[in-house]
DNA sequence: AATTTGACTGAGTGCTCAGTCGGTTTTTCT
DNA sequence: AGAAAAACCGACTGAGCACTCAGTCAAATT
């Protein structure tokens, strides 16, 4: 691992849990033990700093999906589904601190003024959501789910996933408790109606 | 409105749209014309003030639900879940700012080293999630609701109210848009299986 | 009328922090 | 080996910040 990335990294943690004002570029030294100087050497200022962390977690988001779901066919629309989950919980794990970090509300502050940080958080909230109407679509296609609208029903999926991951972030609740429980929802919640003869 | 009254319906906004950190008591002082004595004078640091906020969103959020579901009865469950997703939209319609704050990390990440700010999150959360655990219980008690764990249902419920209205914080989505479609998605989720007949 | 009290003021204080800069070390190239 | 380039260092700077304090003013009390 390069200086850069060490910092990079490091940063990446510190923004996480401490948040970004709240993170001092002395805390990032102390950590990665550098000087302040090469900080500034590595990224033109702080700011920057989250842009490459953005940048990076965009870059490595898109490529574990593009991994995970092109090329593979699944029984059906509710294993996709399944699978989609999976992979969100199983990134969230991986990834973690990039998570936590887009859970925070200052990139979404800060793209509001800045368009590359807008664009990186476009790119990654659109993977995210797209995956969860492609398994609508896909479910619909196959039979396995019910006529409901694809885009608001994998905007409501996304809600619930990424909502439970953050019962986790703010020590509410252990959000891995509910991965079962959370599945069996989305089945009931996705699941082509009965006919009405029961 | 009393200046003090003032000062922490401003400073809410302020936190809830900016930040804690980001926002300076400078910032406070322009909107409501006070000095910056003056905000001393009525808190006793920046941190007492925004205890004085959670103090008063906490006693305002329980009364609230206090009024909406003492003495009430409904036709089955699941009326009664729709019900407390609509009670939860109108509170975060109503009470915007303090529901925005409370989604941001801040408070969360205080609560870890203060006590105080720690019992009053508790006390909204509790009385949030607590409305859908007794949602599920009367609905399985009616019978118009599966036998799922209800502690486990009511915080995917609340997961997913909560997810959705994040989406409207970080400009994802609109919320209200989706209130239909969540409604209907709970149904789904909560109602009782049918017996496999069809 | 005199005194006390509570609300309010804003210049001042000491500290923290992002970012700079002149200089040193390490690496790479010839 | 010597020169050039890249990486790194850390004391310094100037701006911004939470909080203080000595004092003003108006209403209430005696």
């Amino acid at each position: 691992m390069t200086r850069k990335e060490a910092i990079r990294y490091a940063a990446t943690v510190l923004f996480a849990h401490k948040g970004f004002q709240e993170t001092t570029m002395q805390d990032i030294c102390k950590v990665t033990g550098t000087a302040e100087g090469t900080i500034f050497y590595h990224f033109k200022s702080k700011e920057g700093l989250l842009m490459a962390i953005l940048e990076h977690a965009k870059t490595q988001i898109l490529s574990e999906y593009e991994a995970a779901f092109t090329g593979r066919d699944f029984a059906s629309g509710l294993e996709m589904m399944e699978e989609a989950v999976a992979h969100y919980f199983r990134l969230a794990g991986v990834m973690e601190h990039e998570f936590t970090l887009l859970q925070r509300q200052f990139p979404h502050q800060l793209a509001e003024e800045n368009p590359e940080c807008r664009s990186h958080l476009a790119a990654i909230y659109s993977c995210l959501t797209d995956i969860f109407e492609r398994v609508v679509r896909a479910g619909q296609a196959d039979g396995s789910m019910g006529a409901f609208p694809p885009r608001e029903t994998a905007m409501i999926l996304f809600a619930m996933v990424d909502g439970l991951l953050r019962l986790k972030t703010c020590n509410l609740y252990d959000a891995g408790a509910l991965y079962d429980e959370l599945i069996a929802s989305c089945r009931r919640m996705l699941a082509k109606p009965c006919d009405g003869s029961c």
